[in-house]
DNA sequence: CAAAAATGTGAGATCGTTTTCAGAAATGTC
DNA sequence: GACATTTCTGAAAACGATCTCACATTTTTG
């Protein structure tokens, strides 16, 4: 079959334990170490890591479960979570549900099976109690949503006070009627609500607030029904970058005009935000700090098993963009 | 430590072997096979994976290797491809290179370790060529890039054509200053370069072709260049979904007006494609066609190693958006 | 210089499965 | 009823690495 470390070990004159020790770190006489490596050279030998991983009982693997793939936010935080993991010699094994819970069901189990290290998990809505009282063999690290408190470690932003900026950003330019649309499958999106009612409340607004299923559809009709509804209204908030997208394409689709008719502000800093009108203002998270620090937690937490869990909250960033209301 | 088969059987009276047949599909008798059901219940046990694949000799496993996650091209692609492999009942590795042509041999080298089963690639520029020349324990199907033809099957789409398409779609309506920017690194840009140039030629319209770095400060820096050389442009190309994201936002801070001044074509049917002005034309990828029909390519390959290598080539989509030059 | 300690090496056990093989039991055939 | 088949089952080998342990050699120490 395909060579094995009795070959390179035959090929270089040691024993097969001399040739583990070499490609690990054990203790090697240097004329034997340059042996094994030029017969390793030679041989063109590749470990195998199940056998590896089998024998040494740690997997070098970490898993990393996100909710939605096709989000920059996720995308950016799986870049800085493998580029943690790499300066740690780990692997990361990444894992997309796409909000479903079966999925995600069936990828945890898989990591169980897979014996990782580690796991850092942005549950769906429907998973995140569940998995709270589930107990696993490896630390969980929960980022963007949070989970009960208390069950696991935790890095999430600050998303009522982030919300809150949002609505003084729109206050101070001039609106009052200012709507928000909201994702009805995250615990985030729930804070944000939490955020924009009471921020609102402060300036003595009434809130327009409207729940919907996490698409840009479903977004873009709830708004079209909004418009229809109550005509006064001058601002959106959105809870996340599909719900702006959904917002925006409706807002464009009846003819209203950005800074005229409408300002619209949002989460997430996606690249087309800037593009449009004169550009929308929006939250933007610090996604690779989220990355690093859930990291950093997974760290700690495999150092000391017992700490109390830790819940980490981190500050959006107020991207102002845009123009004032016209009078 | 963790409960092994051998804890299982213990529970359930047999014999590990049992066990085994039960969980894989060998033949037991039906009350023994009841028995060792409820034991994995009682026990929730788990089966070793690395264990497994060593013994068993096969991952079950295929690795699939893009070069930029963050384009939404590559996540829709490992979408379509984990769809289809879990219809088979094997496990996708995704990994990303980011262009980095040494992160890809990081990951080609753990691909060995890893013993997968077939790889899906889509190879850095530097990459391709050096890849053709290896040869692996697996088969491994090219997408989206193109390497020396026969030393792998190969999924593109006709980007020549495509790029016809797009100065076809220009000069009908009424452009004849068309600017091209490709980018430096890839198989896929150079094709588009070829058709953009053929199409241009056959309208015998000069054309003003610019290589540049694929991204979208490079590709603003170049057409920011372009236009100051040029004052009669009136149209530009991109191709792709970065390199056209660079030049809207650079003809956007130079002041240029969408349908008045210029008219942008290109790649990727980004979801901001349509919200920027009167909208830009673009060509569809058939992304998940593309996903499929690599991972029906490496299925045949797995069934019959000494095929000849096939070159799949798929077309792309036109969406027309926007609106004709002004008089 | 002898004894003690440190170092390098290889044989063989081991990780948790699947797979082979042989035997037992059940079934079928004449 | 005897023999040939088929069907189940368990004991033990095997997968390819690491790790333990014992032994040989070298170095340190008093």
């Amino acid at each position: 079959m395909s060579i094995g470390i009795k070959d390179v070990a035959k090929a270089a004159g040691v024993s097969a334990a001399t040739v583990s020790r070499v490609l690990g770190s054990g203790s090697v006489s240097p004329d034997l170490r340059d042996k094994v490596e030029a017969a390793v050279r030679a041989t063109g030998y590749r470990p195998n890591l199940s056998a590896r991983r089998l024998r040494s009982q740690h997997s070098r693997t970490i898993g990393l479960i996100v909710s939605d793939i096709a989000n920059p936010f996720f995308t950016e935080l799986s870049r800085a979570v493998e580029m943690a993991a790499h300066q740690a010699d780990l692997r990361v094994m990444l894992c997309n549900t796409d909000e479903n819970p079966e999925r995600e069901a069936l990828y945890l189990e898989m990591m169980q099976e897979e014996r990782i290290t580690g796991l850092i998990l942005a549950p769906t809505s429907v998973g995140a109690a569940r998995i709270a009282t589930m107990d696993f063999d490896f630390p969980v690290i929960l980022i963007d949503r949070a989970g009960p408190l208390g069950a696991h470690d935790e890095v999430t932003i600050d998303n009522a006070e982030s919300a809150r900026l949002l609505v003084e950003h729109l206050v101070a330019r001039g609106h009052r009627h200012i709507a928000g649309i909201f994702g009805n499958t995250s615990s985030t999106a729930a804070a944000r609500h939490e955020g924009y009612v009471a921020a609102m409340a402060a300036h003595g607004l009434p809130p327009h607030a409207q729940f919907v299923a996490p698409t840009a559809e479903a977004a873009g009709a709830a708004f079209m029904r909004m418009v229809e509804r109550s005509l006064r209204l001058d601002a959106v908030l959105a809870s996340n970058g599909l719900i702006l997208l959904g917002v925006v394409k409706a807002s464009k689709a009846m003819g209203l005009e950005m800074p005229r008719d409408l300002s619209v502000v949002g989460f997430d800093n996606e690249t087309w935000t800037d593009l449009v009108g004169a550009g929308i203002t929006v939250i933007e998270q610090p996604v690779a700090e989220i990355g690093r620090t859930a990291m950093a937690l997974l760290f700690e937490r495999l150092a000391c098993p017992h700490l109390p869990p830790r819940r980490v909250v981190l500050s959006g960033r107020l991207v102002e963009r845009g123009m004032p209301r016209p009078a």
